[in-house]
DNA sequence: TAACACGACT
DNA sequence: CGTCTGTCGTGTTA
């Protein structure tokens, strides 16, 4: 417990700001990591880490310090703020800072909630957005992205105190100022295809060029003086309209905040705080950039290789001078421009408009990512972006369907010439007319490792070969695998756009998105969206199920792996299925059942006679179902394994069902909500989608489960539990009602799982002894003999069953994804082992 | 259509 | 100390 750092002394012995009080208690498990271990120890960023450290790793007497006004006060641990002064007039303002963590509560009902949410969106991480308390939190990756949309530290300060109920800490100040004081300096810049760093400091470069694995990567360019640094005059900029909305990009999105019905003293305070606001984030012509109006003269610049650039980026960043991607397209006269704009039957939705305003807040192109629920309408952000940079495009997705719908989308809500605009696919490689145009294809087209076919080569190198305005990147969540990564500077663009619904992994490489792409530059907020009816209201519950004895029995008796299909299995899962699939096709409901085990899948669907899709399903039969499903009245209800989580366009489903899903996946549970939300009856009047998981009680699922809703938790979805479905015995046809059925269920489920086994065994005998090529059959060696072994584990297995009693509050620890806490481990293993060696 | 390679999740 | 498991999914190529 006390491996603490020997840092946080010399904090202790600093006089605290302000009156006397309890020291910062952060316990470290929820800090904000991405400082990295190695900061080499250079004077310029001392200053910094030691305002990073702020939040990080302090004195873990805490809470005994904690003053204790009352019982409850520590239950909120390092959230008890009842020891800050309020401002007089704190009741009309809606928000707290805590100066020990950084983070920020939001009174959602306060008439200035929606500028301040504006605001907080703009420079801070939204944590959980429930109904009346939205938590934010100030981190350096969000502050990065606030400076490179254009704020400036003194007006964030200006603001946060203006909308908070207590005097800005001074910690905070310090903490918004080190961070941002190095944001934005260094600029990286593609030219005739060889990227450079570029600042108006010459000192800045310096500094970097100090570092050795920046040095590494530097390319010695002829032109300029012996240092190898050149200077020139840095470029100048105009009007821009974003088209497709009114008004010219970054003008004031303050104007929205109306007052319904004001108070007396609302008159006042709201004017002032809107204007504030609208001042620091409306950038208008000719105000931005100031420190470009003052030395506008000259810049300079050193040039890194391109194979280097990922590393420059991500060492940038641990240093604290984030790279910041700018692309002035307007004055590029290099490359050709592309002729098309958005068709006028296009209109820019106000959430959309407020994303496109960041991505081009001063008149430039700004590489980052913008985060908009399922169904809201990314593409059409994509295309406006790209409309608005009129130059040539590649676009980036997932799988070769979304690839064939980005060109449809292109066609139909831009002027593009449709021989502009080419698929490179495995089918399809054709290539665009002219010298400017538009490539959509696949993540795996661009990577593949493996050969490659003739037409495929050429047109690779063709991609490679020339230079692009704008990379547009769908799904952009998958980029941080190791493949995905290295397109991104594999191919020459000056900006690069990420649009995704579900910012998430399961792993601590989203992080990695900051230098790969550039910061986020808006998230939308689900709940507001679906108010405004732009996506679905949805109802979410989850119905628990007993397990039957049998079933509760063999389960406890499996190895953990094999236990799954049991509670996915359970018959009274399989008639809560039933019933609640009967009871919303009566509602005129189009029903959509997720199971992510196969098996279970052609279970399920062959017993109550629904299709049901899977990977091995032919394309063929696939649309005929899909068809089936959106046209014909007799078919409802379609079954689908994890393949629907992707790709496929179910446009009139309205209740989603799942029955199995894979462990704690917040992505999935997301995206799968996300086929729901677009539904087209969600404007009538109290219409309703409806999403239920299904649980079998006291079993691993339970866990899972808890861990998967937590990202919908956040965005505000409220989960009912179902205990009981009323008149569920009543149904007629009920599935497994007698023990007899039951039995024959469960035998074969048992057929099924020791089959797998067989399977295995047979495949380690003939194949394992002479190949050892396939990872598989290695780690298969002695299913037989283990079985003995997991029947004694599993009787033990009630372990599960204890951890889930007390897991209700499960969705507030999980908030922290679970990377940052594997990194605080290594952490402070790391801190151990220093600490043994000194 | 099969083979291969890879991702996501533990 | 990071790597392995197993299953289902994708895409590309032969």
């Amino acid at each position: 417990m006390a491996t603490k750092r020997k840092g946080s002394i010399t904090e202790l012995a600093k006089p605290a700001p302000g009156p006397k009080r309890a020291k910062p208690d952060v316990s470290s498990d929820e800090d904000d990591d991405d400082l990295e271990e190695e900061v080499p120890d250079e004077e310029e960023q001392g200053a910094i880490s030691r305002v990073l450290d702020k939040f990080s790793f302090t004195g873990a007497r805490e809470r005994s310090e904690v003053p204790t006004s009352d019982t409850v006060s520590r239950l909120f641990k390092r959230d008890e703020l009842s020891f800050l002064k309020m401002k007089p007039d704190h009741e009309s303002r809606p928000m707290w800072i805590n100066p020990r963590n950084g983070k920020i509560i939001l009174e959602s009902f306060s008439p200035l909630a929606p500028a301040a949410q504006d605001f907080l969106t703009a420079i801070a991480e939204p944590l959980s957005r429930p109904t009346y308390l939205h938590e934010y939190r100030i981190t350096p990756h969000s502050l990065y992205a606030a400076v490179s949309v254009g704020l400036d530290p003194k007006d964030i300060v200006a603001v946060l105190d203006r909308f908070s109920k207590i005097p800005i800490p001074d910690e905070i100040v310090q903490f918004i100022n080190g961070c941002t004081g190095s944001y934005g300096k260094v600029k990286l810049v593609l030219k005739h295809n060889r990227y450079f760093l570029e600042s108006s400091d010459m000192k800045m470069l310096q500094i970097l060029l100090r570092d050795q694995v920046i040095s590494e990567q530097r390319v010695f360019t002829d032109v300029g003086d012996g240092d190898g640094i050149t200077k020139e005059s840095a470029p100048k900029m105009g009007a821009l309209v974003i088209p497709g909305t009114k008004i010219a990009a970054g003008v004031a999105q303050g104007q929205q905040v109306v007052q319904p019905n004001g108070g007396e003293n609302e008159e006042q305070k709201p004017e002032t705080a809107e204007e504030l606001f609208a001042s620091v984030t409306a950038l208008k012509e000719g105000e931005e950039d100031d420190d470009d109006d003052e030395e506008a003269e000259a810049v300079h610049s050193f040039e890194v290789c391109a194979e280097g650039v990922e590393k420059v980026q991500k060492q940038c960043l641990t240093l604290g001078y984030p790279l910041l991607e700018e692309y002035d397209f307007r004055n590029d006269s290099r490359n050709a421009n592309l002729d098309m704009d958005l068709r006028p039957q296009a209109q820019i939705r106000h959430y959309q408009e407020k994303s496109l305003s960041k991505m081009f807040g001063n008149g430039r192109a700004k590489s980052g990512i913008i985060v908009l629920p399922c169904g809201a309408g990314k593409t059409l952000v994509g295309i406006t972006a790209a409309c608005t940079i009129k130059k040539s495009v590649v676009v980036l997705c997932t799988s070769s369907m979304s690839v064939v719908q980005w060109r449809n989308e292109f066609l139909k809500w831009s002027t593009i010439n449709p021989d502009q605009i080419a698929i490179f696919t495995a089918e399809n490689k054709e290539r665009f007319r002219g010298d400017a145009g538009i490539i959509v294809t696949t993540y795996s087209m661009v990577t593949n490792s493996r050969t490659r076919s003739h037409d495929s080569q050429k047109m690779m190198d063709f991609l490679m070969g020339r230079e692009w305005g704008l990379l547009l990147l769908d799904e952009v969540h998958v980029v941080p695998a190791n493949i995905f990564r290295k397109v991104i500077h594999s191919i020459a663009t000056h900006a690069k756009l990420g649009l995704t619904a579900t910012l998430l992994r399961e792993d601590d490489k989203i992080q990695d998105l900051n230098f790969l792409i550039g910061p986020k530059l808006y998230e939308a907020n689900w709940m507001e969206l679906s108010e405004q009816g732009h996506i679905a209201r949805v109802q979410c519950a989850e119905v628990w199920c007993p397990m039957t004895t049998e079933f509760y029995q063999e389960y406890l008796n499996e190895t953990p792996r094999k236990r799954a299909l049991f509670y996915i299995m359970n018959p009274r899962k399989f008639q809560a299925c039933q019933f609640l699939i009967d009871y919303h096709e009566k509602r005129g409901d189009k029903v959509i059942v997720f199971s992510d085990n196969v098996f279970a899948l052609a279970a399920y669907a062959r017993k109550l006679n629904k299709p049901y899709i899977y990977g091995g399903t032919p394309q063929q039969e696939r649309l005929k179902i899909l068809q089936n499903f959106q046209r014909n009245e007799l078919i409802n209800t379609v079954f689908l394994s994890k393949i629907g989580d992707t790709s496929l366009d179910l446009p009139e489903a309205t209740c989603l069902i799942q029955v199995s899903s894979h462990y704690g996946s917040r992505r999935q549970e997301a995206q799968r909500l996300g086929r729901i939300l677009r539904a087209k009856r969600r404007n009538d009047e109290g219409f309703n989608a409806f999403f239920y998981s299904l649980v079998s009680k006291d079993t691993a699922e339970m866990y899972y489960s808890s861990k998967r809703q937590a990202f919908l938790v956040d965005q505000g979805y409220a989960f009912k539990v179902i205990t009981h479905l009323q008149g569920i015995e009543n149904l007629p046809g009920l599935a497994y009602a007698t023990p007899a059925e039951r039995r024959e269920l469960l035998q074969s489920v048992l057929l099924e799982n020791s089959q797998n086994a067989d399977v295995n065994s047979i495949e380690k005998e003939t194949d394992g002894g002479f190949f050892d090529r396939t990872r598989g059959d290695y780690k298969r060696s002695g299913p037989l003999v283990k079985r003995n072994n997991a029947k004694l584990s599993g009787l033990s297995g009630g372990d599960t069953m204890a951890y889930m009693e007390q897991n209700a509050s499960a969705n507030r620890r999980m908030k922290v994804p679970p990377g940052q806490q594997n990194k605080f481990m290594r952490k402070l293993k790391s801190d151990a082992v220093k600490k043994a060696r000194g």
